[in-house]
RNA sequence: GCGGGCUUAGCUCAGUUGGUAGAGCACUCGAUUUACACUCGAAUGGUCGGGGGUUCAAGUCCCUCAGCCCGCACCA
C-alpha cells in the first residue's frame, strides 16, 4: 500500500497534479477517447462573462455540466464539453470605462473608438486567462483545443453571415421605432435588459390651456410639449363629440396641435379617461400615433435634457417636471396632484433610468413568416420544438414560463450604440449598400462606410451551439455533435440566451441547438440572500477550493439541489463534504492493508454474493437517475451508501471474518471489498473526480485513469 | 392584471410512477491506542402550512384558504 494513505487525504496537491495528467492525456478531447462506441455527447459551456472573476453561480454550473460529461464518458460516449467566454458587449465596456475613469479621468470620447477597443481587448485577454484558471480549477474536463470566445475571429463569421441570413430572410431591418433609450450608458437596450423598479412618484391632473374642453392625467408632466393628440376610448359618452377635432394652443412656453383621437386601448376608468398621447417618448403613445397617423415630435434628447426651444430648453427631465407643474399651478390649470408608486425602467447594466426614444435602429422581425422554413414565423420557430417535447426543459414548469414569454415578445432591437462588439456588418456608399462582407478592396478608400453601431452581446452567443463547431464553414464538427445534448445554464437567462439559441439554430439549421435545458437555481449564502459586493457575502470558489478541496465543493453543490431551485451554501456543509473524501481515503487504507493477498477471483461466499448483487442494484438505480438528470438523488444515494453501508456496515462485519478461521469466507470478503471500492470509485468519479481519480491509480487491479473507466451498469 | 414556485425534524433540505416519513448539521447519552487528525453506536425530535375531496392507501393526485418568494406585463 502506498504510504500516501497514511496520512489524510490532502486535495490541494493532488488537484493541480492529476488535472495537468488528465490533460495531458487528451482524454479531453473527443477524438481521443479509447473506449467510445456510443457516439458523441456534447454540452456547450455557456460562456462566461470576460468582465471579471467566476462566483459560485459558475462553479455550480461548471460543476453539474462536468457531471454529465464525465458521467457519458465512463459510459462511451464520445463526450465533448466545449469550453468559452463571452465578451459581454455592454457590461465589458462599462467595465472597463468606468476604470479609465477612475484611474484617468478619461471619457470614452477622449480616447477615441480605436483606443477604447484596444484597451477593452487588453482587458478581456488578462480576464479570460483568469477565468480559465478557475474553469481548470473546478475540474472541468472540457476540451481547451476547441476553446471559443464569442468575440473572436470565427466567431465574428458566424455572427456577420447570420446577419446576411436573416436580412436577405426580411428578417432583419433598419427602422425608426420607438427604442429603449439608456441615458447613462447612451445606448439603446433591449426589452429583457429592464429591470422594473418601484418608487414614488405624482399623477398630476391638469388641462393643456383654459379653453381646452378635456383634462387629462400624466406622471410625466415635462413630455407633454411633446404631445399630438389626446386619446379616449370610442364609445366613452364623455368625450364623444370631441373626437376629430384639432386644437392648437401654447403650453409652457411651446406651441402645440393637438387632435382628439378614438383608441380602444385607453381605459375609461384610469384617471380622467383620456391620455395625452406623447408618441415620441412613450410604447403606448408610439403605437396610438400609429394608429392614428401622428406626428411624433422628439423632444427629449439622448441625454435625457428638454430640447424643444423655449423655457424648458436644455433642462434635464427631473427639472422640467418641476418647472412644467409651476407654470400648471401659476396658470390655475393643475386640477388634482396625487402621490402615487410607479414602476420606473432602469437598465440593467448601468442603472440609468431609461427615457423612450423614437430612434432609427437594426430590429428582427419575429412574426414575419419565412419561405425557407415553411412560412413559419420565428416565433412560432422558437414554440414549436418545446411544445413537441423535442426540447424537454428542466424543471417542466418552466416551459409555461417559456411561451409566456414568447408571446408577449416584440421585434428585437439588435443594434447597440457602444463601440465594443460585433460592428453591425452593413456597409454603405450613397445609395448602394453590402450587407454581410465587406466591398472588396480597399473599401475605405473607395468611399464606402461600416455602421457605426454594434451588435447586441446576445446576437453572437446566440449562434454558440453552432458556431463552436465551425459554422458557417462545412464542418465535420457541425455534423458530429450538433444538436448538442444539453444546455445547462442559470433559469435567469432563460429568455436572454436560451430563447436566442433556438431562435438561430432553427432559423438556420432547421434543427433544435440541444435536446435538453437544464436550469439551475441561485446560488446564495447561508441566509438565503443574494451574493453581492455591498453585501460582503460572496464565496469565492477558489478560495473553497484551496481550503476544501474541488470534490467537496463540487458535491456539496449537487446534493440537495434540484434543477431550477436556489440553494444556500455554507462554508460547513462544504467541510462535511470534504469529510467525506477523506473517508474514501481511509475507506481505502483499510481495504488495501487488509487484502494484500487478494485473490479477485475467489469463489464468492453467499453473504458477500448478496453484498455485489445489492450494490449492482444500487448501480443500475444511480445509472437512472443520471440518465434523467436526477444528479443531487445519484450524488446521495452514493454517499449514502460509501458512509453508510461499506464504511460503517460491511467493513465493520468484515473485521471478524478477515481475522477469523474461515480462509473461504475471508478470501471471498478481501475480493468483494476490492470490487465494491474498485465500482463505487467509477460511479464516484464524476461527482469527486480528483480523489476517486487518485485512490484508482493507487489500486494494483486498475490500469490507465479512471476518467476513461468503462461504467459499471448498463 | 397574467403566470410560476415554495411551506416536511431546532436549522438546511431530499422524498423520482401514490405503498412503513429520510439525510446532513445542531443537540443528548454512550463506545474507542481506532481503517478514520475528519471515528462508531444509540436516543431525542414530524397532526408533511390549514381545511376538504379522490383512493384499499395521499407528503405525493384534485379543490380551497393562508403566508412567503419569483418571473412577465403595466395606468397614461
Amino acid at each position: 500500500m502506498d504510504e500516501k494513505f497514511k496520512k489524510p487525504y490532502e486535495p490541494a496537491e493532488t488537484e493541480a497534479r492529476l488535472y495537468k495528467a488528465w490533460e495531458e492525456s487528451g482524454y479531453f478531447n473527443p477524438d481521443n477517447l479509447p473506449n467510445a462506441t456510443k457516439g458523441p455527447f456534447t454540452i456547450m459551456m455557456p460562456p462566461p462573462n470576460a468582465t471579471g472573476v467566476l462566483h459560485m453561480g459558475h462553479m455550480l454550473g461548471c460543476t453539474i455540466q462536468d457531471i454529465m460529461i464525465r458521467f457519458r464518458r465512463l459510459q462511451g460516449y464520445e463526450a465533448l464539453f466545449l469550453p468559452g467566454t463571452d465578451h459581454a458587449a455592454i457590461a465589458t465596456q462599462a467595465r472597463v470605462e468606468k476604470d479609465i475613469s477612475k484611474n484617468e479621468g478619461k471619457s470614452r470620447h477622449d480616447l477615441g473608438r480605436e483606443e477604447l477597443v484596444r484597451r477593452i481587448d487588453e482587458f478581456v485577454e488578462g480576464s479570460r486567462d483568469t477565468i480559465r484558471k478557475q474553469i481548470r480549477a473546478t475540474g472541468a474536463s472540457c476540451d481547451w483545443s476547441r476553446e471559443a470566445f464569442t468575440f473572436d475571429e470565427a466567431r465574428n463569421r458566424a455572427v456577420n453571415q447570420m446577419f446576411k441570413d436573416m436580412y436577405d430572410a426580411g428578417l432583419i431591418y433598419k427602422g425608426l421605432r420607438i427604442v429603449n433609450w439608456d441615458p447613462k450608458g447612451q445606448t439603446t437596450i433591449s426589452d429583457d435588459e429592464i429591470v422594473h423598479e418601484e418608487r414614488p412618484g405624482k399623477l398630476y391632473t391638469f388641462k393643456y390651456a383654459k379653453d381646452f374642453p378635456i383634462t387629462i392625467a400624466t406622471s410625466r408632466p415635462e413630455t407633454k410639449v411633446g404631445d399630438t393628440a389626446v386619446a379616449v376610448h370610442p364609445n366613452d359618452p364623455r368625450y364623444k363629440e370631441f373626437i376629430g377635432n384639432e386644437y392648437d394652443l401654447e403650453f409652457c412656453g411651446s406651441p402645440l396641435h393637438i387632435k382628439i383621437v378614438a383608441d380602444e386601448s385607453v381605459e375609461p376608468e384610469f384617471g380622467t379617461g383620456a391620455l395625452g398621447v406623447t408618441p415620441a417618448h412613450a410604447h403606448i403613445d408610439w403605437e396610438i400615433g400609429e394608429r392614428n397617423n401622428l406626428p411624433h415630435p422628439q423632444v427629449i434628447d439622448e441625454r435625457a435634457k428638454i430640447m424643444v426651444e423655449g423655457p424648458l430648453h436644455g433642462l434635464k427631465v427631473a427639472e422640467a417636471r418641476e418647472k412644467v407643474v409651476e407654470w400648471l399651478k401659476e396658470q390655475n390649470l393643475l386640477e388634482s396632484e396625487v402621490s402615487i408608486t410607479q414602476n420606473i425602467s432602469t437598465a440593467e447594466r448601468t442603472g440609468g433610468v431609461i427615457e423612450p426614444l423614437p430612434k432609427l435602429q437594426w430590429f428582427i422581425d419575429v412574426n414575419k413568416p419565412i419561405k425557407e422554413r415553411g412560412n413559419k414565423s420565428l416565433k412560432e420557430l422558437m414554440l414549436e420544438p418545446v411544445r413537441s417535447g423535442a426540447i424537454n426543459i428542466l424543471p417542466d414548469h418552466y416551459d409555461k414560463t417559456y411561451y409566456h414569454w414568447i408571446e408577449n415578445l416584440r421585434d428585437w432591437c439588435i443594434s447597440r450604440q457602444i463601440w465594443y462588439g460585433h460592428r453591425v456588418p452593413v456597409w454603405t456608399r450613397g445609395e448602394e449598400s453590402v450587407v454581410g462582407d465587406a466591398p472588396a478592396g480597399d473599401w475605405k478608400a473607395e468611399g464606402w462606410v461600416q455602421d457605426e453601431d454594434t451588435l447586441d452581446t446576445w446576437f453572437s452567443s446566440g449562434s454558440w451551439t453552432f458556431s463552436t463547431l465551425g459554422w458557417p464553414n462545412e464542418a465535420p464538427d457541425l455534423a458530429r455533435f450538433h444538436p448538442t445534448d444539453v444546455l445547462e445554464t442559470a433559469y435567469e437567462i432563460l429568455f436572454f440566451w436560451v430563447a436566442r439559441m433556438i431562435l438561430m439554430s432553427q432559423f438556420v439549421l432547421g434543427e433544435i441547438p440541444f435536446r435538453t435545458v437544464y436550469l439551475h437555481g441561485l446560488v446564495r449564502d447561508a441566509q438565503g440572500r443574494k451574493f453581492s459586493k455591498s453585501l460582503g457575502n460572496g464565496i469565492d470558489p477558489i478560495e473553497v477550493i484551496n481550503k476544501f478541496g474541488a470534490d467537496a465543493a463540487r458535491i456539496s453543490l449537487v446534493i440537495g439541489n434540484t434543477p431550477g431551485t436556489d440553494m444556500k451554501l455554507s462554508e460547513d456543509r462544504i467541510k462535511g463534504y470534504k469529510h467525506f473524501a477523506n473517508k474514501l481515503w481511509n475507506i481505502t487504507r483499510f481495504i488495501l492493508e487488509n487484502t494484500e493477498d487478494v485473490d479477485l477471483e475467489a469463489p464468492r461466499t453467499e453473504a458477500d454474493f448478496t453484498l455485489e448483487a445489492s450494490f449492482a442494484n444500487l448501480a443500475a438505480d444511480v445509472t437512472k437517475d443520471m440518465e434523467a438528470y436526477r444528479l443531487y438523488l445519484a450524488a446521495d444515494k452514493l454517499y449514502q451508501y460509501a458512509w453508510s453501508e461499506l464504511a460503517s456496515t460491511i467493513i465493520e462485519e468484515s473485521k471478524p471474518i478477515l481475522s477469523g478461521d474461515d480462509a473461504a469466507a475471508a478470501a471471498s470478503r478481501k475480493a468483494v471489498l476490492r470490487a465494491l471500492l474498485k465500482d463505487l470509485l467509477i460511479l464516484l468519479h464524476p461527482f469527486m473526480p480528483f480523489v476517486t481519480e487518485e485512490i484508482w491509480q493507487s489500486l494494483p487491479e486498475t490500469e490507465g485513469m479512471l476518467i476513461v473507466a468503462q461504467w459499471p451498469s448498463a
